[in-house]
DNA sequence: TATTGTTATACTCTATAACTATA
DNA sequence: TATAGTTATAGAGTATAACAATA
């Protein structure tokens, strides 16, 4: 005499599928940008700049969600790559208005042409229905929990 | 006079949404689960337990992708919990094999039900054909990826 | 006194390597 | 000698808390 078995387990869930295949993704992703010595929150960093113009540090720990020490060592980096510039703020000498440098959005094009690539052999088996529509109802489902979408 | 933008940026993109949006997702199951005294990787292991029956441990680390000595410390709090049971495989004294017990099973449907309500929550916005299309889909990519779906 | 950025420190997660017991 | 599991150790990533400069 059986149990009941779950009519489908955790694995047939939509948050169960979309953690580990995102975890799956991310890996991928940062092994790509690797090359460019950026991992996916420098490239997160990167984006919210070429999205803001320019953002305080502080700004910025609010919009990825990360520690503002957090920030600090993510800048240091990218400024050491020369993809961003930090200038002090003449009205408020306590902020550090970071802006992207020419360097900053080649390096960004070039994460964008990964992620792209990547997309490319994710979805090598859908059609292109299929595609958009999936592409569509994941930004919504972004937008709706707060993320950046770029629409 | 504007540079030219990315006609789409990096938050267009398939992998960059899958990525960022598994990670919120993983967060907010991982916040519900922590009332069962349980992380990610241990409802993972409990999985793989359901749809294996028996497993050593090696074959566990290889299935769930982490370490050998990772699989240790799961195992070693879900037996603490009483979720799992150690068995010495008589046959090859050095192999642990591990078995699922009632409370296994039972903590498990929790976190299969939580997972369902935190599907509820994210696809509210979604039509269901919208909704049933998106986890085929996902299904889909999770499956070219070696990861399990549940089918 | 409050706020921005920074530094110092600690914690979580996970892997690698050394070790024990079986084979 | 090789393998399963375990233990010890180390590294990455990130947060919290203390601190300095400015408001």
């Amino acid at each position: 005499m059986n149990e009941v078995k779950n009519p489908a387990g955790l694995p047939s869930t939509l948050s169960f599928r979309l953690g580990t295949l995102g975890s799956a993704v991310a890996d991928r992703f940062a092994a790509r940008i690797a090359a460019y010595d950026l991992k996916p929150k420098h490239a997160g960093l990167l984006t919210a700049l070429s999205l803001e113009q320019v953002a305080s540090q502080q700004e910025l720990a609010l919009r990825l969600g990360v520690a503002p020490s957090l920030v600090v060592a993510l800048a240091d980096h990218l400024e050491r790559l020369g993809a961003i510039e930090r200038l002090r703020d003449p009205a408020d000498r306590r902020r550090q208005v970071l802006t992207l440098t020419d360097r900053g959005r080649e390096l960004l094009r070039d994460c964008t042409t990964a992620a792209r690539t990547l997309d490319e052999e994710l979805t090598a088996g859908l059609t292109a229905a299929e595609r958009g529509a999936f592409l569509r109802v994941l930004g919504r489902l972004a937008a709706d929990a707060g993320l950046p979408t770029g629409d």
